[in-house]
DNA sequence: CACGAACCGTACCGTACGGTACGTATATGG
DNA sequence: CCATATACGTACCGTACGGTACGGTTCGTG
């Protein structure tokens, strides 16, 4: 197992820019628009440039993921105690938070960008998303689920079982739909809410359930 | 509303088998490999029939969505009066019918591409993939939930928003985790029977609870 | 049999892309 | 002030694709 030290800048600060004009070329006009004249000429760069740093448009396109990655930081949990109330409260965050992040611009463009090219290149974009994406939501919600364990708020005998059941109350087909193109999926709140009942509905212990039904 | 006539056969037979060998090639090779010159040489037939029939290249892609979801028939509900561990079996079966159906060879080669297209047409393909080749599962999914419903086993105000319930129990990122060509992701037995048991404890009656408490 | 429609195979065209090479400018260091 | 490295901009090359044109073949029909 690697050690997890995500260096704090695994590109130049011009490649950086030429990495976030990719980004932008891509969210702009699909995979069709990420060539690498475009690139250079939107980035102020030579493609010798683009050639000599990232190999080739393969080596580009997984450093635009990295890149991407990078940016993005889950704030870590702080350790308070959690109550029947705070434990809906931060589920519900989550929940929004993982919806708004999947709706995201940039993360629907990176996800068709790896989608479409998932069965040439042996998914290695693929894989690279979701170690690379997934890694920092998986992580916050685990601790986030243990934690509830721990609180005697939660109970459950696999946490990965228990996660992916609230991942799935939370997206439903959302994703996809997203990913097709499908518009006005923005109703997140209910859909959100929705969820974090259900999961608690599911996962919690007497306590939270007798806070549920005071409130709901 | 449009009137639901699928007509028994869109295109002719010689059309169909053409269509055939594009699935093939796509399924095989990915986009990169869908050319039409590839098409027509596989089909033994002439580009210039190609664009004869299809129009273009995206006509051709529409018209292999089309073909495709004409293909897959969603047997009828019968009848029959629901007990609670006959709803289970339904739901059981239905989950992994749906399962079987996203991890399908065709059914993934297809969502690849429509989502790879999505955002540079209009995301056209897309919309027809949605309305064409989920529109069957969606029936089926509700004409159960809504028995289960008329049986008194099954308690819910918004049928829809039970269903995707459902949906995202059964599915949760198994979808998108395929599409992005992660491997060995065939377990749908267990995924399957956990997605029934946490929808029966959401949605069902004291009748289909009692029955789950015996049973497990 | 003769005619026409449909179709096959191939050759062809324009374009656009990935990748490379070259000439020039800027900057850093001795 | 020179030398070296880095990077920009442009031009270039080979290839491969979408789309079209054309000659030859089959087949149904009057």
């Amino acid at each position: 197992m690697s050690v997890d030290t995500a260096e704090p800048s695994e590109f130049s600060p011009r490649q950086n820019a030429v990495l976030e004009q990719a980004l932008r070329l891509l969210v702009d006009g699909g995979e069709k628009a990420l060539t690498t004249s475009g690139v250079a000429r939107a980035a102020n760069c030579s493609k010798e440039s683009l050639y000599k740093w990232f190999g080739d448009r393969d080596g580009l396109l997984s450093a635009m993921i990295a890149y991407q990655a990078s940016k993005v930081r889950t704030f870590e949990r702080n350790g308070e105690r959690l109550t029947a109330a705070s434990l809906h409260d931060h589920v519900a965050i989550f929940a929004r938070d993982l919806l708004e992040v999947l709706a995201g611009d940039v993360s629907l463009a990176l996800n068709r960008l790896a989608i479409g090219q998932s069965n040439r290149d042996g998914s290695k974009l693929g894989k690279l998303l979701l170690e690379r994406g997934r890694r920092q939501i998986d992580r916050r919600a685990m601790a986030l689920i243990d934690a509830g364990k721990r609180a005697g708020l939660l109970r459950f005998s696999d946490a990965d079982e228990a996660y992916h059941t609230l991942y799935g109350l939370v997206v439903s087909d959302l994703h996809v739909r997203m990913l097709l193109g499908e518009p006005g999926l923005k109703d997140t709140a209910r859909q959100a809410e929705r969820a974090v009942t259900a999961f608690l509905r599911l996962y919690g212990t007497d306590k939270v359930l007798a806070e549920m039904s005071v409130l709901g």
